[in-house]
DNA sequence: GGATGTGAAGTCGTTCACAGCT
DNA sequence: AGCTGTGAACGACTTCACATCC
């Protein structure tokens, strides 16, 4: 909207877009303060900073890929679908020899990969607020420590394994397996329900 | 429990594993049927069972993976981790002869990629219940249109970007940035919470 | 007039607590 | 005695509806 030049927007057409109730957008936004105007709406500008703000999209996010494998590639160069905000700033793997030859040939130059044991130093370094654990199942707990010690407080799994941390630490996890069994329960009741549910 | 050898389990122990209440495990499972045997508990093998009917994990699901790129090539090399009832039976790419190049160097062994123009007749042939879209974005809702027109009901969408479908046809997306957002709204309420909730 | 912010009402999901079966 | 299945109590979230302000 504010690309296209909109000024405001109301809850009214908010809703509609994303498919809920006025009073909800209403509701949700008051909680966070008050940045409508009575009778005129919210200012796209006012409101996009503000939730940048609330969300946390208005620092940079400086990430690292942990395990460059198959999937650790994919998400090398999925970089480019990135929101500007986040920055994958490190790959480690703990075989970057063979994996530098891979990723060169595919990217077309050299590519720099770290060896996982340079983890605490890189971690400082170059700032890294998020890892991205892309290793097989087996290493991730062990990964997940190592992100922990070098002080890199969010971890986002794509490792098919359950991963703790300490408290002040947060794991998000990207099982798409869990989404796959969603969507077979989905076929299987054959409701015919093509919307896209939680 | 069961390869451990457990007869029964208690809605109370499930609740623990789960970290949930009991009376939340027996209501949900007393939603789709009286399993339980009162003062005993669940037979573990008939509850498995059960679940596995519920879900729709008792039969077969046969997979393509549509778009052979990074993304593409990790979710074939993912399968090892898919549970036994998902099969990934066919990919397919626009370009084939390239891909397959790559693709064979990494497993060692000539790939089947097939072109993308063959999916109605193959989707017949091998019985294709879901189809998973790793193409880029741009591709994602085309793709989708020739997944519908092959009679194909389930989409599993890796693709960045929004797809409608016909009603009786379901499509689930997996947008990490989704989760990565979530991740860092977490990070920046800094309120060291470590669990991961929805 | 028109759209927000918000108490009040309504709805939905969770937890309690216990009757009833093994 | 033990544990399920479930009505009733509870709590949380959603929607209504309107006073309030631009």
């Amino acid at each position: 909207m504010d690309e296209k030049g909109e000024k405001t927007v109301s809850s009214a057409l908010l809703a509609k877009i994303c498919g809920r109730n006025a009073a909800q957008i209403r509701k949700d936004l008051a909680y966070f303060g008050e940045f409508g105007f009575r009778g005129v709406g919210y200012s796209v500008k006012d409101l996009l900073n503000n939730i940048k703000k609330i969300l946390g999209s208005n620092k940079e996010w400086r990430m690292a890929v942990i395990g460059v494998g198959n999937l650790g590639s994919a998400l090398l160069s999925y970089k480019d679908f990135l929101k500007q905000n986040y920055k994958i700033v490190a790959a480690f793997d703990i075989d970057p020899p063979k994996v530098i030859g891979r990723l060169s040939e595919k990217l077309g130059k050299p590519a720099e990969v770290l060896h996982i044991s340079r983890v605490n130093e890189v971690a400082k370094e170059r700032k890294i607020d998020i890892g991205l654990i892309a290793t097989p199942p087996s290493e991730a707990q062990g990964v997940a420590n190592l992100l922990v010690e070098a002080g890199i407080r969010g971890i986002l799994n794509f490792a098919p394994a359950q991963i703790t941390v300490p408290i002040g630490f947060v794991v998000k996890d990207v099982f798409f397996t869990t989404i796959l069994d969603n969507l077979v329960y989905l076929l299987s009741t054959e409701t015919g329900d093509s919307s896209d549910r939680k």
